[in-house]
DNA sequence: CTAGGGTTAG
């Protein structure tokens, strides 16, 4: 087994494709730096003590509190008045403008939409309007109730009565800024252009507001280049052109090493960051899993003797929650209030989502609880977030519950709030309330948006119900919003479940044709689906193909009109190895990186092939995407232990770094796959590598086995050990509890609700060995005996013969399986 | 110039 190939076991998303080669270690660039201090990772969040024992390779201080004046410049409100759709609401703090300049703000909202109205208006303030101050009020205010249009004919009103220069480019720079937070990039672009052809936006503050306007919407090239063209035309950028710049990267998801380079090209031209360009490192680390570079800059920023702010603490408390830190996070929390920095909704928001997205539901909740305790009211985000938890957890009342205290507060539900009910109901198939909330939310004017069709697609597929998927496609299409690979995937990923695995192809090609790119999402629902579909496939989709424009409608009317084609078994097999083969090509041709999920669904895929010949195929698939995982599991399914066993240790260690269900997943698949071709006692030995590990949690005491997260191989296998444990207990002469039970489940965990396979497999393998465990009458998913009649039972002759397991193959191997894993001859396909 | 929200595979 070649071990010499770094491994690629990653839970890697798809947007961070080719982007970070390995999601485990991640590389710290920025403490490579001579600068930087290097506090040992893991250090906890204190402040170092100052003074004496700042790093002195920092370059000086010009005083103690450099940024004290941006402070005071103003109140900074965390509480936005309105926040629109993009961008957030900028506060006048030094109001410098004047009473007309209000009264003109009334009259233009009034104004609103009409343009000649508008320009009279500004016609009779023209001569009470003072300069730059009241129409920079103007603008802003403008840009706060979204009027962008009508911010722009006043800069222009303005400029034009304005001959000097500089006045003219403060104009500019300010309607650029408020088109940036509004996301109109390409209009604030013309207007920078035009300004620098009139000779007045040629200013580092009207580059600074371009560069910070590419940053929200995230073109964080764009954003470097307009710094590079800048530092040509001859202006020196200043703290807040690198301080946006660094913002652009975090934006746009830019790597850390590209902001820390632009935060180094700020010190070596001599600037001192401040707190803005430490809260704007910090936000690169998010997303990223950069947990432990965001603890460096962060006592990297005490030793600088830079104080953190409400903004520095939220940053950090999303770089810990999004990379699954939990704890670390409660602690921030407790740390901002020992520092006075107490933490608001937007904290605990942060915090409430991570823990429910580590599945720490009871901690989410008491925080909800704990910030209505604190006399914070939740906003619309805290809400939307709260409402999707329940929604998720199928807690419907309680979610609508949520929905009318949002109503009473008189906080606007919005697209968000509806897509969250939307998926909730439809994932418990609740297609009645579907129906309704959608219907509601029309007649509430909230707009659906790509996510609500996407989901509405998906639930109505997943629920045979294609007449209305077909319907809310064609009002999809109406609406004039552009598909996108998440559209594209679920409705893949339906199909796949239904059985349609070459007609999910088929869109994985359309949609490549569109330039959609499909990610490794994509293809894992193609991969899982392997072995499963059913004997049909849809008709006629080749007929009539004329415009090759759009599949899916065609797709959803056969669908819908039960257009079916009966497909004899054996054809179907061969058609879907063709197809699933071609997956695989089109994902190295599209440099797509596979996943651990993926090394999961060809280890799942191995276990629903007949043949070893077969899996032979999907093994090899996975030889060419990961050396390890290849090695692992080709070589415990060949017999080879001894040799392969360090290797697989290894592996475990890396799978343990996954979040639980990726890791239980991983070692359900590869203890499967090894049961399914007779390696019984090698899916027990990683059975109990993985109980060592806590993959299950907790799986098993004297009196009791809990299976309920394990697939059937798994249980299976952790049923025999679990028995020969007890039967050791047996022999040494002990007493066993007096009623031993075995937890199932009933399938909730199953991806099919009700579906008991593993309780069907349970049990079928203790009654195949004659053990006295029945069903228990109380509890349909749990099997239980009498300590007693188990003893009796361990003490016939012949059951512990029956509770160890053997390889079929050990090694050395029999020569019919000695070409596993090579690149054999092909089947006759 | 700085902070939190919704989506697909298992």
């Amino acid at each position: 087994m070649a071990s010499s190939t770094p491994p690629t076991l990653t839970t890697t998303k798809p947007y961070q494709n080719h982007r970070i080669p390995t999601l485990h270690h991640p590389t710290n660039h920025h403490n490579n730096h001579h600068h930087h201090h290097h506090p040992p990772p893991h250090t906890p969040i204190t402040k170092p003590p100052s003074g004496s024992h700042r790093n002195p390779s920092f370059t000086p201080l010009t005083s103690s509190k450099p940024n004290l004046a941006a402070d005071f410049s103003g109140r900074r409100s965390t509480r936005f008045v309105s926040k629109m759709h993009f961008g957030r609401v900028k506060q006048n703090g030094s109001s410098r403008h004047s009473i007309q300049a209000e009264q003109a703000l009334q009259e233009l909202v009034k104004a609103s939409g009409d343009e000649k109205l508008i320009n009279s208006v500004l016609m009779s303030f023209e001569n009470k309007l003072c300069g730059c101050d009241d129409y920079g009020f103007l603008l802003r205010e403008l840009g706060n109730r979204n009027e962008y249009s009508m911010a722009i004919q006043c800069f222009e009103f303005a400029v034009d009565r304005e001959r000097r220069k500089t006045e003219q480019g403060k104009l500019a720079s300010s309607v650029i800024s408020v088109l940036g937070r509004l996301g109109k990039i390409e209009l604030a672009k013309k207007i920078f252009e035009t300004s620098v052809n009139h000779g007045y936006g040629n200013t580092v503050y009207a580059y600074s507001s371009l560069i910070s306007a590419y940053a929200k919407s995230g073109l964080c090239d764009d954003a470097i280049k307009l710094f590079e063209t800048m530092k040509l035309s001859g202006l020196k950028p200043n703290l807040v052109t690198y301080n946006a710049l660094i913002d652009a990267c975090g934006k746009s998801g830019a790597d850390f090493k590209r902001a820390s380079d632009i935060f180094d090209d700020m010190l070596s031209n001599g600037f001192q960051p401040d707190r803005i360009s430490y809260n704007s490192l910090l936000a690169v680390c998010s997303g990223k899993g950069l947990w432990e570079t965001a603890m460096n800059l962060f006592n990297e920023m005490s030793y600088r003797g830079i104080d953190p702010d409400i903004y520095t603490y939220n940053t950090l408390l999303d770089v810990a929650c999004s990379g699954g830190h939990i704890d670390p996070a409660f602690q921030i929390m407790a740390e901002m209030a020992t520092k006075n920095i107490m933490p608001n909704e937007v904290s605990y928001s942060t915090v409430i989502r991570g823990c429910a997205k580590s599945g720490r539901l009871d901690q989410a909740l008491s925080l909800v609880n704990e910030m209505k305790y604190a006399n914070i009211r939740l906003d619309r985000v805290s809400y939307n977030n709260l409402l999707a938890i329940y929604a998720s957890l199928g807690r419907f009342d309680e979610a609508l519950n949520v929905v009318k205290e949002m109503e009473k507060t008189g906080i606007r539900k919005d697209v968000v709030t509806y897509n969250a009910l939307l998926d909730g109901f439809g994932k418990q198939g609740r297609y009645d309330k579907v129906k309704e909330l959608f219907h509601r939310m029309k007649s509430e004017r909230v707009p659906a948006n790509l996510l609500t069709y996407s989901t509405l697609i998906s639930v109505y597929l997943k629920g045979g119900m294609y007449q209305e998927a077909k319907e809310v496609y064609k009002e999809f299409k109406c609406g004039g919003l552009k598909a996108d690979v998440v559209l594209y995937s679920e409705i893949i990923d339906s199909l796949c479940k239904k059985g349609f695995v070459e007609s999910s192809a088929l869109l994985l090609d359309e949609m490549t044709k569109k330039g959609i790119q499909p990610n490794v999402v994509t293809y894992n629902s193609i991969i899982n689906a392997f072995g499963q579909s059913a004997n049909h496939e849809i008709g006629c989709l080749e007929n009539g193909d004329n415009k090759g424009d759009d599949r899916i409608i065609k797709i959803f009317e056969q669908l819908a009109s039960n257009n079916l084609s009966i497909v004899e078994r054996s054809s179907k097999g061969r058609k879907e190895i063709i197809c699933v083969l071609g997956v695989f090509r089109k994902m190295h041709e599209m440099e797509i990186k596979p996943n651990v999920v993926t090394f999961s669904a060809i280890l799942n895929a191995c276990s629903r092939c007949s043949s070893f010949e077969e899996a032979s195929l999907l093994l090899e698939e996975l030889r060419l995407f990961d050396n390890q995982v290849y090695g692992v599991a080709h070589g415990l399914l060949m017999g080879h232990r001894e040799n392969v066993w360090v290797h697989a240790l290894s592996l475990f260690d890396e799978v343990k770094r996954m979040d639980s269900s990726t890791a239980s997943a991983f070692y359900n698949a590869l203890t499967d796959m090894l049961w399914h071709f007779g390696q019984k006692r090698g899916a027990q030995l990683v059975v109990l590598e993985g109980k060592r590990r806590q993959v299950w949690e907790n799986t098993w005491s004297d009196s009791c086995l809990d299976l309920h997260l394990m697939s059937s191989g798994a249980a299976r296998a952790m049923v025999h050990a679990w028995l020969l444990n007890i039967c050791s207990i047996v022999y040494e002469g002990h007493e066993l509890p007096s009623l031993m039970s075995i937890l199932t489940g009933w399938g909730k965990h199953s991806k099919i609700v009700g579906d008991c396979a593993l309780k069907r497999a349970v049990e079928a393998l203790l009654s195949s060995m004659g053990s006295p465990f029945r069903i228990a009458t109380s509890n349909i998913g749990r099997l239980i005996s009498p300590g007693p009649m188990v003893a009796a039972w361990m003490r016939e002759s012949n059951t512990p013969k029956l509770l160890v397991l053997q390889d079929d193959r050990a090694y050395p191997q029999t020569p019919r399986f000695n070409n596993i894993g090579q690149n054999m001859q092909p089947l006759s396909l």
